[in-house]
RNA sequence: GCCGGGGUGGCCUAGCUGGUCAGGGCGCGGCACUCAUAAUGCCGAAGUCGCGGGUUCGAACCCCGCCCCCGGCACCA
């Protein structure tokens, strides 16, 4: 795909919904998410990147009841713990909001009033299961009971041990409540309805044209196809964005939490001390690129529900959706209640951030399951980041700072300067298909070129020699310490700490974060003094 | 059941608009080297590309049938 190059872009990662701790499943996301914004910089892009927290829904009710706290409680924890998450991984937000933000109330009650005038919005009774005990209406998965279709035990929204067929709301026989155990009670109650059958047509040709992974695509694709039923949009729950002219309604969480993107680009721009309608400029007049970063397990969300309410509500709509494959654990789906997964706060203890970065991307395609070992955690690190790239940066350095000091004249070989040239090309094409892993092998490739060509010299017999035997030394010199720039700049968005000491140690005084793509193509400066070189990578295991 | 993804040397895997397509990595064996974190380089052994048909001058790649594995099936973040 091709980004268009006059309008700023927005990226969006998808929001974590702050009910636990993050895992590494979450982070498949966020880090190519920041990846990808580091790389679109350095192309020359101007970026912002939005996330933040989701903090309403009946979970996290549920979980501040078991706790004996409130809501707000357990959000601000898991949100302030998400933000240290991301701020210890370099997954650098320009805005990490939360969706119960005044701004997020205020322009999720407008969409919704939006849709209602035009017509997209109908009230309907259901019948929904009440728990005399708790006092309160259940939520579909608060619900067990018999199928009425095969008779065995069932969840209230699917016969998940039996015929797996989906239940309406109310359709469950001899409804229990999940919660307390006791008997419920089937009451009508009015619910609204989002009319999303209405949009099968605009669906269908948005998504022929929706960029991103073709994952996303085709899964949506597969449900359009099918038939779109129309979608209830509130729930009986105190915890939420008020349902307009409802006191005893909020809206189902998956209409307020998108809206997120949109209010925290609200609230971004309002810190930026920008003009109060300047984020029209990004949702309501088509004059950004907007792409969102999920994980497979949300696509249907973002590319059916998400879209069509913008269409409905009269705003911008995505360019590109990325959904990154899920993660397991040792072959095995991941599963909190089994022990079967490894926490974020766990990784970050033991190891440099940038290692799990690096990882995440090398171990698998982007769209592709990663299967998490730690086996091959360790393999990548001590076989890739260890001996193959932070090896080629000490051998050379330390010989350079040794016998040299600073960098030695000499000119650029060929071969050295096609050997970057076409690294860089494969780094780029990759990135405009968002294959991340592609990026990664392309740069390694140019360290193990590195590794070849510095062998091959022997620059270590040449020292020894006359004086044209050391100046060929230092030409030898000067290429390698081209490549080690090359790769700073390279996987600088992979590796932004590890590459910036790489960096430093090469002598450069520029800001690598802020250094472009064509940067690569200057020759590092002769007479350059070098810093003392350090081992980057420690191995692991 | 339906839909999607996948079955490539011991293991992981690239390739999937048909013709250097049988590549890479790990592991293994040999040699070289000593600047380097027992790191690096070079060479090598090993594969009927799930099974059976078909299309074609030619198929891992296209078509048909079959067998396995994984995931999803709607309000679940």
């Amino acid at each position: 795909m091709k980004i268009p190059h006059d309008k700023p872009v927005l990226v969006t990662s998808a929001l974590p919904y702050v009910n636990g701790e993050c895992h590494i499943g979450h982070l498949r996301t966020y880090v190519p998410a920041d990846i990808c914004v580091r790389m679109l910089r350095k192309m020359g892009y101007r970026v912002i990147f939005i996330s933040g927290s989701d903090t309403h829904g009946t979970p996290i009710v549920l979980s501040a009841e078991a706790e004996g706290t409130t809501p707000e409680a357990v959000v601000e924890r898991y949100h302030e713990h998400f933000r240290r998450v991301f701020d210890a991984l370099n997954v650098d937000f320009d805005y990490y909001g939360r969706t119960d933000s005044p701004a997020n109330h205020a322009r999720t009650e407008e969409i919704v009033k939006d849709l209602m005038a035009r017509g997209y919005v109908y009230r309907k009774k259901t019948k929904q299961a009440y728990c005399n005990t708790c006092g309160r209406f259940l939520p579909d998965r608060y619900v067990e009971g018999i199928c009425p279709y095969c008779g065995t035990l069932a969840r209230g929204d699917e016969c998940d041990q039996g015929c797996g067929r989906h239940l309406e709301p109310g359709e469950i026989e001899e409804p229990r409540c999940k919660i307390c155990g006791s008997a419920a009670v089937y009451k009508d109650q009015e619910h609204f309805f989002f009319k999303l059958s209405a949009f099968s047509h605009f669906l269908l040709s948005y998504l022929h044209g929706l960029e991103g992974t073709a994952n996303a695509r085709n899964y949506a694709l597969e449900w359009v196809k099918r038939e779109l039923r129309d979608w209830c949009i509130t729930r009986n729950l105190e915890w939420g964005v008020k349902f307009p002219g409802r006191d005893d309604l909020v809206v189902y969480v998956w209409v307020d939490a998108p809206i997120g993107y949109i209010s925290f680009t609200e609230e971004l721009l309002r810190e930026r001390g920008e003009d109060d309608t300047e984020w029209a400029r990004y949702w309501k007049n088509n004059e950004a690129t907007i792409i969102h970063f999920i994980g497979t397990d949300i696509i249907y969300h973002h590319c059916i529900f998400w879209p069509a309410m913008l269409k409905g509500a009269g705003y911008s709509l995505p360019r590109a959706v990325i959904a990154s494959g899920m993660v397991k654990i040792n072959g095995k789906t991941f599963s909190k209640s089994r022990g079967n997964v490894v926490w974020a706060s766990e990784f970050l203890e033991r190891f440099h951030p940038d290692m799990l970065r690096y990882y995440l991307v090398a171990q698998s395609s982007h769209t592709k399951e990663l299967d998490f070992s730690w086996d091959s955690f360790f393999m990548r690190v001590n076989n890739e980041l260890v001996a193959i790239l932070g090896n080629l940066a000490y051998r050379v350095l330390t010989f350079t700072y040794k016998h040299f000091g600073m960098v030695p004249a000499g000119e650029i070989e060929d071969e050295v300067t096609s050997a970057i040239e076409s690294a860089t090309a494969e780094v780029l094409s990759a990135m405009e298909n968002y294959e991340f892993k592609k990026m990664v092998d392309a740069t390694m490739g140019l360290a193990n070129f590195g590794n070849s060509y510095f062998q091959r010299e022997e620059p270590w017999h040449l020292i020894k020699g006359d004086e044209d035997a050391r100046r060929r030394c230092g030409t030898i010199i000067k290429n390698v310490l081209q490549i080690l720039k090359s790769i700073c700049i390279l996987l600088e968005p992979v590796m932004p700490e590890k590459m910036g000491e790489m960096w430093f140690q090469l002598g450069m005084e520029t800001d690598l974060h802020a250094t472009k793509i064509e940067d690569l193509r200057a020759p590092i400066r002769t007479g350059q003094k070098l810093n003392k070189p350090a081992v980057l990578f420690q191995r692991v295991g």
